[in-house]
DNA sequence: TCTTAAATATGATTTTTATCATAAAATATT
DNA sequence: AATATTTTATGATAAAAATCATATTTAAGA
C-alpha cells in the first residue's frame, strides 16, 4: 500500500498511546507489542524517531515509559508518515517520472491524483486525538 | 507509493509498446530501456509475466520483439498491476489489519477507504488504449 | 548512594525487492 | 540446413526494508 510497514505498525502504537496512556500513565513498550501484534524491539526503533520529532512522549527509568500528552494528542496523523516514510511517499509521481505535474501530468495522473489529493488532506486533517476517539466510541477498532 | 518500483516500470514499459507497436512493428527490449529509462534486463523479467498472462504479445528470432494486439489494448490497467504486484497490493487493509472492512473498520478506513475505492474502480475503468490516447494527443506524457 | 527498571543508541542479521547475467529455445533469413 | 537474432528460463548479486540483539544512559526508590 501506500503506507510502509514501518510506518502502519507506528501508527498502531501511537494509537495505542493516545488510547491507554497520559502522563500519569506511562507504558512500556514490552506491553504494547503484544496487544498490537508488532515485534516490540521495532516498536522501540520506532519510537525513538517519534519522540526526536516531539510525536510522542517518554521518560527512562523505573515507573518511565511511553505516554501521548494533550499536546502530542492534537498532532495530525500526518505527521507519523512523513517522519517514518519520507514526505516523497506520499506525493511522489505514481509512476516515478521526474517531471510530473499538473502542467506535465504522467499517464496516470488524471486517474489517481485527485483521490491521493484526497487521501492526503483527510490525513492531515485528522489528529490522533480523534482517531482515537472513534476507537473509543465503537465506530473503529484497532487491535489485531 | 501504491505501486511498486516493479509495477510502474511495467507500465511505463507497456504503454511505450501501446504507442510504438503493433503487428507488424514488434520493438525489442533493448530499444525500450533507454527511451523510458528503465534497466534492460528488468523489463525483459517484467514482460515474461507479461506474455504468460497474456498482456502483451511477443515473438522471438530475427524481427521479433514485443508489441500490442488490439485485443492486448483493449485491456485494463489493473490487470498490469496485479499481475506484479499482486491483489492485495491495491485491497488490503491500509494497516494491516487481518480483519478491517465496512463492519469492523481499522482506525484510518473511513479516512482513506473512499479515495481509495475510487483509485481502484479508475484503474479498472481505463485500458492501456486510452491511456496512449491521452498521450498522443498531449493530455499526458510518458518519458523521463 | 546503590540497585533496578526503563528508554536510547547502535549495529547485526534476516528477508524482501530490485537489478544484473547467461545459457537455452525459437524463428526468420540465407 | 545453418546462422544470426530475439525471447525465455533461470539463477546470481546488490540494495533496501524489516527484524533482532545488546551495551549505554537515565531516573526512581530503597
Amino acid at each position: 500500500m501506500m503506507l510502509s510497514n514501518s510506518s502502519k505498525y507506528a501508527v498502531k502504537a501511537v494509537l495505542y498511546l493516545a488510547l491507554h496512556s497520559n502522563e500519569d500513565h506511562k507504558i512500556m513498550v514490552k506491553d504494547i507489542a503484544k496487544p498490537i501484534n508488532v515485534p516490540q524491539a521495532y516498536i522501540a526503533k520506532l519510537f525513538q524517531q517519534l519522540v526526536k520529532e516531539s510525536i510522542i512522549s517518554s521518560t527512562r527509568g523505573p515507573k518511565g515509559g511511553f505516554y501521548l500528552t494533550t499536546e502530542n494528542k492534537n498532532q495530525s496523523v500526518i505527521k507519523i508518515l512523513n517522519i517514518i516514510d519520507g514526505e516523497k511517499r506520499l506525493t511522489s509521481c505514481m509512476l516515478s517520472l521526474e517531471k510530473c505535474d499538473e502542467d506535465k501530468p504522467c499517464p496516470l495522473h488524471a486517474i489517481l491524483s485527485p483521490s491521493r489529493n484526497k487521501i492526503i488532506e483527510n490525513l492531515k486533517d485528522k489528529t490522533l486525538e480523534e482517531l482515537a476517539l472513534d476507537v473509543k466510541q465503537g465506530y473503529s477498532y484497532l487491535p489485531l
